[in-house]
DNA sequence: TCGTCCTACTTGTTATAACGTGTCGAGTGT
DNA sequence: ACACTCGACACGTTATAACAAGTAGGACGA
């Protein structure tokens, strides 16, 4: 292969490749060559062809199955997270659910709830002091069979204890804010906090995405004034996700000096 | 290196590396044992250690430079983004202006402005048609002298040919809410699409990230009432920011049905 | 003293080779 | 017709080898 401007040949063939899924001669699902084809074709060594997919791998752009072979990677996210005035905890709920249950023995989503105590993290969080017991409940999600979602919410034991909504799943009603007001506690709003990172292992694996797989977890907490009332940990794939916050902008009333 | 369960070595020494970061063996910004200290250590080639240390890099552990040495990379982001409460308090301010000086950073950002038309994606998003005449502004944004966002910000010149704040920047007043205001526009809401991916490689070069690091992708909106006025890719460091956002719970009487 | 050069050490790139493991379809036997 | 086997082919893992390129510190000369 011609060393152009000394550039590593592995970056070349990215480049080359990647122009290629860019302009539409390789489209979403198609396979790339083979590893050998594209040896032939570049006249390089097998690690050059790996190190050029690898690249296109870690940017996303290309899935590989061993077996099979690489494939350009559908590029759009297909669901959508909404949050913001129609605020709503269960995306899964509406479009998807009813495919996600005809499809299949795997319910919308699976839970598992139990006491135990805070830890520093989230007492914080929750204003309370770590130790003081919490209930801790742990989601998994679906969509279409796949796992989507998960997420761990804790809420302090002191709010909801001996009413008839300690139990987060289960109850007469679901929903943070529905069973807050069914025992006088009226949440006011909620604060989301979004980070990306990769998967870790545990979420590769419970999510069945790649290792290494960009991720967005997010940090929520439900607020009644400034109480914190419920704090959860969510991690969605954001190959599959976007996250779709509407926020209101109020009409001007005032006049503050600018920047 | 015993191969215990047929786990593949690279990955093992990845774990082992890993748990050692984890548990403060190593600690931030040490270096870890060269290349050639690990084959010795585990027993094993030179291309397992690399393939060990490159999923510690995927993940975001770890940061290699050539020459020096890989390094545990520093974990938690700095800085935050606030969306939500700005725009009630301070309609005036641009979001990144207020979000700085909340973190007590003084605001730096560069920006090159055209007139250009609209690709299809964007005429998409601003509801107007493809090659209708657009004010694009491409902005850089620093924090602490180094670079910290990029965004590109799209207008049709329909709204705002020949008024006062035809140019973004450097007119009277700053800020698309202020800017719209001067013209009558009152903008209702703000839409923001949240996604993660992995950098690319333009991104990495002028965010200074490491190729393939977790990026924060963010399409926001505009609306005034149900027109779209301005739109903008927004491209932030998952390290170095979180996105957090404030929404206001309705009432339970203007609220949708629960779950 | 100070700057230059050299050298040792680090990661980066590439080649060759071999075997392991997963996929899939063709061929075979019932 | 159908199930099973097997082999071709894909990517996965690992070894050995060599040279390139960036870094840092010590040796050396002005």
């Amino acid at each position: 292969m011609a060393d152009f401007r000394g550039r590593p040949a592995y970056l070349q063939i990215a480049d080359d490749i990647r122009s290629q899924i860019i302009d539409g001669t390789l489209q979403a699902e198609d396979r790339l060559p083979s590893e050998a084809d594209l040896m032939a074709d570049y006249g390089v060594s097998r690690i050059v062809v790996r190190n050029a997919v690898e690249v296109l791998r870690s940017e996303g752009l290309v899935v590989k199955q061993q077996g099979r072979g690489s494939f350009v990677r559908a590029q759009r996210p297909q669901r959508t997270r909404v949050v913001g005035d129609l605020y709503s905890e269960r995306p899964e709920a509406s479009p998807f659910a009813a495919s996600a249950r005809a499809s299949g023995q795997v319910p919308e989503w699976e839970y598992q709830t139990r006491r135990t105590t805070a830890s520093k993290t989230i007492a914080d969080r929750l204003g309370i002091t770590a130790g003081d017991p919490v209930m801790r409940t742990s989601y998994r999600f679906f969509a279409d069979g796949e796992p989507a979602m998960l997420s761990t919410s804790f809420e302090p034991l002191a709010i909801t204890e001996g009413t008839p909504v300690e139990q987060p799943e289960g109850g007469p009603v679901t929903g943070v804010v529905p069973r807050m007001d069914a025992i006088g506690i009226h949440i006011t709003h909620v604060v989301e906090d979004v980070t990306g990172r990769s998967a870790r292992p545990y979420e590769a694996e419970t999510l069945k995405v790649p290792v290494g797989v960009p991720i967005l977890a997010i940090e929520r907490t439900y607020y009644a004034k400034s109480r914190p009332i419920e704090t959860a940990d969510i991690v969605v794939s954001s190959d599959r996700y976007v996250l779709s916050y509407r926020l209101p902008v109020p009409p001007r009333t005032d006049r503050p000096t600018p920047i």
